[in-house]
DNA sequence: CCAACTATTTGAAACATTTCAATCCCGCGC
DNA sequence: GCGCGGGATTGAAATGTTTCAAATAGTTGG
């Protein structure tokens, strides 16, 4: 087959072209990508055969002008360097790939403002939906991107009083079981590494350890102290430990996340506080390297690939604008998942 | 018969009604909004005026139908469930961020087919570039897109002769490093697990190893025992050590990345294989946990956020087809770190 | 008071599609 | 021969921008 050296792309081709090239109409092309049941056998071939032979592309944007909606969706996470979150992603691409639609990755940073910026964008494409953890506690932006046709699912967020559609893991009843058995092991100090308050996920977690120490008659501003991180990374949980009186002070540490606690246990390796001997430690998500950590870690499983995968489903309804459609909101209950870094009787290791 | 009154449904605004708002003509709303510097004062701010009442919201397709290319580039990686490409992700997202370009994340799940469906919605979508990790050995498919204008950066793959710009971690070089490390240690017979060879990335680690063997004076067929894994994960990394006669076979287990690594450590611990005293293991890649882990496991590491970004900022300078611009390598040398499941004398734990 | 500028603003073409009313063609029944 | 029905095709309007040549208003110098 002797080829064709083109020099340089001038004009990319457009149906016009392929219209001439096929000896019809640009209607006619039009047909046969979209509707090819209107069009004559013999005149499909043809058609069929111009568009491979100029290797005509068609413009997505042209037609999304015409057409209304794009076709990909836009995830707005609050860190992709979170483990959390890019274990939720498996899920959502799942589903979403089913119905053939993109997925316009967003990374708000926690800055409330790059949420905003990138909110701007996405509905300047017209995304027919959005799935998002909110950076910020308020979520009335949210709420009328809604109203104006976009649908709209909480992701790992209570959708509260808001109408909005939400799938969340229930972080209240996430902190309970971790105070409680943290308490039921004996500790009565308990240091929490938490995140920012406004990051709703902390607050919540942090609330649901209070109500545990409450329930074992015990008052929570003697047995918990927090240290506030700037961010969710080893290095900072690492780094949090020395805003602990870590000798004389906690029996127990509750990490907000995996990651906090994975820096944790670096820290106290190499201070040569022994885990879970001298310090308890337990995470929160059940991340994939949580079971091989050394020592394995306990925490409180979260269905993260059901998690996104559920979101993506009811982002789907929403955004389809189903009359049926109804604001819902799923809610998966967490799982206590026993491992040897709490030192506790019978550690399952492995699993 | 029932009027059903929707408000979110109304007809969206356009420029035309911004206009009559603020009784100018469109070109002037243009300007307003593309080249404030031309427009007089008092107009700016009363079109911004209209703008912010009627709560206009630019129409992203239709500008990019006159314009030209799109605001968002394509990253198609092989697996997203796989924590290279998560912790590579960052980096690019960095990058990409300060242009203001939107991430359409894309995930081939090492499906051909799948890819290619990718890349052609990418294409109608005119983006101006797409950083790929090719799911199969032919990359001919993506040189043509090259050549048809679409920027095109191969991330952590060489490009070969293809005229491609790339970025890669040198994987020959880190399978020798492996290999050196685990000769050095006395292993004789060494377990690998690797994944299919078609993988470009598999097959160089291969190579190095071999090299490392020969080397050292050894044959390669007698040192080397590999596996085929079917799929990266933690769970075929377990599974494969079903068909490795593990008592009397190797005693190092090279695993290609930690992943499987993971898996492997936990299966050995079940079957009561003690990790590095019966069996040395060792990941590739160095992920965020393979500090962590029990024993603390000696990986080759990979510059990922480094290959992120310069993947990122290659992928402007191609796609802006600057004159200047010419088929490009980044090659990036991998780092051999040492920890506990190879059992080497001086361990350095949690670094 | 006019010519010559300059600073703004305007109007319409262009972009690549989809949609749909109108037309064409062809065989068929009468 | 004629009209009719219906499948196939056509042509043009519509979508929401940007761009740019042309028009308009405002200012200055002579």
């Amino acid at each position: 087959m002797t080829d064709i050296h083109k020099p340089a792309e001038r004009r990319r081709l457009s149906m016009v072209d392929v219209a001439a090239h096929a000896g019809v109409s640009v209607g006619t092309v039009s047909n046969v990508l979209n509707r090819p049941e209107l069009v004559a056998k013999p005149t499909l071939r043809r058609v069929r055969a111009s568009i491979k032979a100029l290797g005509f592309v068609p413009n997505a944007p042209a037609r999304q002008l015409r057409g209304g909606a794009s076709r990909s969706v836009g995830v707005m996470v609050r860190d992709i360097g979170n483990p959390f979150f890019t274990e939720v992603l498996p899920g959502i691409e799942t589903r979403l790939s089913q119905e053939e639609l993109l997925l316009v990755l967003c990374s708000s940073s926690d800055s409330v403002e790059k949420e905003a910026y990138y909110l701007q964008i996405l509905e300047q494409h017209r995304v027919p939906g959005i799935l998002i953890t909110p950076a910020g506690d308020d979520i009335s932006h949210l709420v009328e991107l809604r109203r104006r046709g976009i649908g709209m699912v909480l992701l790992d967020r209570p959708g509260a009083d808001s109408q909005l559609c939400a799938v969340a893991v229930d972080n209240v009843r996430g902190g309970e079981l971790a105070g409680a058995h943290l308490l039921s092991l004996g500790h009565r100090r308990i240091g929490f590494l938490n995140g920012p308050p406004i990051v709703r996920q902390c607050a919540d977690r942090r609330k649901g350890l209070d109500n545990a120490v409450r329930a074992a008659g015990l008052d929570p501003g003697e047995v918990v102290t927090e240290v506030t991180l700037p961010a969710l990374t080893p290095r900072e949980g690492e780094a949090a430990l020395e805003r602990l009186p870590l000798r004389e002070g906690p029996t127990a540490l509750f990490c907000v996340n995996d990651t906090v606690a994975l820096g944790a246990l670096r820290g106290l390796e190499q201070r040569g506080i022994s885990v879970p001997h001298d310090m308890a430690v337990m995470g929160y998500d059940d991340v994939e390297f949580a079971a091989a950590l050394s020592p394995s870690l306990t925490s409180i499983r979260q269905p993260k690939h059901q998690l996104g995968h559920a979101a993506a489903e009811l982002l789907l309804t929403d955004s389809r604008g189903d009359a049926g459609h109804w604001h819902q909101e799923i809610v998966f209950q967490p799982e206590l998942i026993i491992r040897a870094s709490t030192g506790a009787s019978l550690s399952r290791p492995g699993q």
